[in-house]
DNA sequence: CAAATATATCGACTTTTCTCGATATGTGAA
DNA sequence: TTCACATATCGAGAAAAGTCGATATATTTG
């Protein structure tokens, strides 16, 4: 999923028409990664949590995108730290 | 167990007879880490098998190190796939 | 070879994580 | 306000990871 979030626009083009400036949304998620939406849904949480991610709500959808510097900051703790 | 690898000297001062060429014996792990042979020499090997150790076998003694060159090529993985 | 020491492996149990269906919450449209 | 849709949360069961004691293997010493 966090790969995909990479290319929104390659990735999702079902949601072209909507634009991605927040990211994607839960259900372009669920349907590309085949689990159910409870699954999906918490995931997302998860990594909202642990930061890699930050959602928009917008109407009734709730879109998610990517932290970068969230990713950075992980790979230099990799170099540092361990 | 791998942040105490990277400095043995340290992390590990009842070994210096011994010299640490070959990386610190299981043993002193296992003490160091309050858990069990079994556990410490299970985990040992599943890091060896990952990549992020390596073992050398001298006399009845295992020494693992560390080996940097998985933890770039991690960090790299993730600043470039991630 | 037998005993002692160091490490590895095995099987079982416990804890955590994963995944789901059911249900609750929030939003927009009729 | 009622219905339909999108997402979030909850509780339970399944799968995976963690941990242990017992035992096996390997090595050194007597």
């Amino acid at each position: 999923m966090l790969e995909w979030l990479k290319e929104p626009e390659t990735n999702f083009p079902e949601q072209i028409t909507a634009g991605f400036e927040h990211g994607v949304c839960v259900g372009q998620i669920q349907a590309k990664a085949g689990l159910t939406q409870s699954t999906v849904s918490e995931y997302l949480s998860i990594l909202q949590r642990a930061g890699f991610i930050e959602s928009t709500r917008v109407g009734q959808w709730t879109y998610y995108k990517r932290n970068e510097s969230a990713f950075e900051a992980l790979s230099k703790l990799i170099q540092s730290n361990l």
